[in-house]
RNA sequence: UUGUUUUGG
């Protein structure tokens, strides 16, 4: 079984997921004791592989076979189902995980929150923050930034802007990813003094402007038609060094 | 040897 676990495990890293899935396809006949780390190796295999549902089949499969999935079992399925933007699933699994007792880490608890909020599931994302800050996990900066980012994506920026405050109240300072969410929304509203106001809090608060946060305020100045301000801009930023594309 | 940091134009 070791041997097993081994050679799995270097198919997978050598990228032959699928030679590696065919093998333990043939050595997990019905009753055969299998062990944890053997279904760890699969299961992280068939998430790389992008085989979700079959991931998910074998977890239960093993759950079954009296071996319950672990902590990075659960985040694994979990988290690259987020990334694979497959929120009803993500969203099972990761219920399925707090019940059998599991704290998903911060950053799971995160990226089902975006998740959720590109599915268009914003209650859902609002759930997930809300039983986060009742519960032992802490929201982060990005746990705002998320939030913020989705409630922008549904046209709600005020909502996102009433979130940017609850987090200055919570005691976490907005970093230039927090900035740059609600200059980039209010400005494509029409909001330019609120995203102007935000652009300079920000560099007021020590957060040196990167290239990103930069495009965004001259897209904002071109979106009002201020293309010679945006051009000065454009220039006084070459000169400090800061190279944009 | 078996990793889970996720957010902005």
């Amino acid at each position: 079984m070791k041997t097993y676990t081994i050679l799995v495990n270097l198919l997978v890293k050598n990228g032959h997921n699928d030679r590696a899935i065919e093998l333990c396809e043939r050595m997990i006949p019905p009753g055969r004791r299998i062990d944890i780390n053997f279904y760890k190796v699969l299961i992280f295999a068939l998430c790389k592989a992008r085989k979700f549902d079959l991931a998910g089949q074998l977890a239960t499969e093993m759950s079954q076979r009296g071996c319950k999935p672990d902590f990075h079992i659960y985040t694994s399925i979990v988290t690259s189902n987020c990334k694979a933007d497959r929120a009803e699933d993500a969203q099972a699994i990761f219920k399925e995980m707090t019940e059998a007792g599991f704290e998903p880490t911060p950053s799971t608890h995160n990226m089902l929150i975006d998740c959720l909020g590109k599915s268009g599931k914003i209650d859902a994302a609002y759930t997930v923050f809300e039983e986060m800050s009742k519960g032992g996990v802490r929201p982060d900066i990005i746990t705002y930034n998320t939030l913020m980012g989705v409630l922008c994506k549904a046209g709600r920026v005020e909502e996102a802007w009433k979130q940017f405050q609850n987090m200055k109240r919570n005691g976490l300072n907005p970093d230039k990813f927090s900035y740059s969410i609600l200059v980039d929304n209010f400005g494509k509203v029409g909001k330019m003094a609120e995203a102007c106001g935000l652009f300079i809090e920000m560099v007021e608060s020590g957060d040196a402007p990167d290239v990103v946060s930069c495009s965004i305020l001259i897209s904002n100045l071109g979106r009002t038609g201020d293309v010679h301000q945006a051009c000065e801009l454009f220039k006084g930023l070459a000169q400090k060094g800061l190279h944009l594309d």
